[in-house]
DNA sequence: AATGAGATTGGAAACGTTACCAGTATCAAT
DNA sequence: ATTGATACTGGTAACGTTTCCAATCTCATT
């Protein structure tokens, strides 16, 4: 087995010093041409690897970056982790996911993560922006939130966003919504929405009722506890059974399928009585019976500038960014105008 | 900060060796109550954290499991991700997460990743077991293939593997699917079928056929070239063009969810026209409109099972095991009898 | 020939653990 | 008192790198 190879041994094969080859290992400017190509040459022999964690132990810290993620299932997430994770695999980074439930406190868990790990850098997806993150951001690590509401009191310097305008794109498709002729919309927000996404998109669709002359009493907005099908579901049926409505919108497009099934079931048609709109722009919205109409977010790209920000950051190029993508509205079956 | 306080910190402040602290901090039984106490007290008080490089660099593994995952965003195994990761953790093991296409070689993924990573155990999701693998098992780090089809011409040592019978479930549901009356059916498999599940669960499907006396001519079955609703889309497509049938069964829900739009939007109804049958049993599919009947596999005792395996051979009280799961069929308004 | 700047190179001390080996208490049995 | 077994404890050499500092080489300039 040619593996216990370290780099004592391509020293003295390649007949340098162990520190010429740990310089040719890190592309450092002051070795020459020759000797970097003989080493290299050894290397590739051998075909040594360096070991991981000796480097990690000099370096003090490892060349990985944490992803949080609370509601790791969501395939909104899925599909943006999926990018995150090749971005991160081209820059030879590690990836350390770490899913947190509804009811987990992610940034405890960033904390023992970043101190247990020691990654260079941390991403959050899912959850909302608590006081606490201070905390964070006096463990020297930088990090980015990504699809994450940041409240306007909030020091922005300490840390990147990555987002879209919560509040503007709930604005803009409710202003469509009422333009489509329904009077009386519905919503599904998410429960625990002290500071979350949910928040600022409720807001955004109760002011827009509300400039456009339509009903907006609280009896219209329910709030499902988890952001899956079946808190969509069980929230849809609570809407369904203490108000009328000729459109549902949803802040998520998962608890707008739950949405839809409960519908269903409950004898509506979609979108003849009920119209359905959702948020987020996730693939199955596409294949569903009806399609679905949703505000879709700019996922991929918004996957790779969290990336792109957190490395520019980790290289001192900046000491943080706040990135504001703008999503769009995704026709479907499951709306129409009246 | 009290960051950078280590062990030898911890040694002084408590009175003892550094290598009392190492032991009580690995739970050695040969220290006494009292200096355990003492030395846990002292590691509380400075809220001290070992540095798990340097335990990596002298144990010459790292406490991490690498997981690697043949399309990722397939939610049913983003569903025994979410189990695996939280079992792993409350292992205190890290999960190192790989994602690879459909096209890119897992093996080659792993192989990378036990090197560079030395992580202490692998587990395989999605992706065939091909020929390749003995090289896995020359490195001596032991994995399960999970959910993954084990032909039988391999020798099943060097290895554990947590599946179902992919041939006996498929055609149990294929002769549920006859029984049904349906004297018509068709298929979606997966096109790089070499040593897939595709391979053994069309194999099942079309002895199930020929056995219950139906046609089973190749023109029936389609295969996907990959593991999404577009794929199945377009597969149901090139079937519904070339072929009758009163019911179609695909070897993965993902595919079924593309196969009933596209039936859909080629003008038949489901079920009435057409029954649909797929295989997985995610969570989407009992919301969606009509329920999708499928062959459900236990997804997280499957999960929970493979982490159990994989630390039984990591503590040495086994060499390797083959658990397999009986999956079950799932109701659904998708399918009907004639 | 001597000088010195600049480019390369080597030596060796860390980084924070673990685990082997050797030692010291303790204490019951002789 | 001595012995020997048993229960702890401490010293220290690794583990495989990186990086600082010092040393050497090269070569144009004086």
């Amino acid at each position: 087995m040619s593996d216990n190879v370290n780099i004592i041994d391509i020293a003295r094969l390649a007949g340098v010093s162990v520190s010429t080859v740990s310089r040719v290992l890190n592309n450092h400017p002051d070795v020459s041409e020759k000797t970097k190509l003989a080493v290299k040459q050894v290397i590739e022999a051998y075909s040594y690897i360096p070991n991981n964690n000796a480097r990690n132990l000099k370096r003090e810290s490892m060349r990985a970056i944490g992803v949080v993620v609370k509601g790791f299932t969501n395939p909104f997430f899925t599909q943006m982790l999926n990018v995150i994770q090749s971005d991160l695999d081209a820059q030879r980074y590690t990836m350390l996911l770490h899913q947190v439930d509804q009811n987990q406190d992610e940034i405890e868990a960033a904390l023992s993560l970043v101190k247990e790990k020691k990654p260079r850098g941390l991403i959050f997806m899912g959850g909302s922006f608590k006081q606490r993150r201070d905390k964070l951001a006096m463990l020297r690590t930088p990090f980015v939130m990504a699809t994450i509401t940041i409240t306007r009191d909030v020091d922005r310097s300490t840390f990147s966003s990555v987002t879209i305008d919560d509040y503007a794109e709930a604005y803009k498709v409710t202003e469509k919504i009422c333009k489509g002729g329904h009077t009386q919309a519905a919503a599904i927000g998410y429960f625990h929405d002290d500071k979350s996404i949910s928040r600022l998109r409720i807001e955004g669709f109760r002011e827009a009722l509300r400039a456009n002359g339509c009903d907006y009493s609280d009896k219209n907005i329910a709030y499902a506890g988890d952001f899956t099908m079946q808190a969509g579901y069980l929230a849809a049926q609570r809407l369904l059974a203490q108000t009328k409505f000729t459109c549902l919108f949803c802040i998520s497009d998962l608890l707008a399928l739950g949405a839809i099934r409960a519908i269903y079931d409950a004898g509506y048609k979609i979108p003849q009585d009920i119209s359905v709109v959702g948020f987020d722009g996730i693939a199955e919205g596409s294949y569903i019976i009806p399609s679905l109409a949703t505000v879709k977010q700019p996922d991929k790209e918004m996957a790779h500038e969290s990336v792109r920000i957190l490395m520019a950051v980790l290289q001192g190029k900046a000491s943080h960014e706040h990135k504001i993508f703008t999503a769009n509205f995704h026709e479907g079956e499951s709306f129409r105008n009246l």
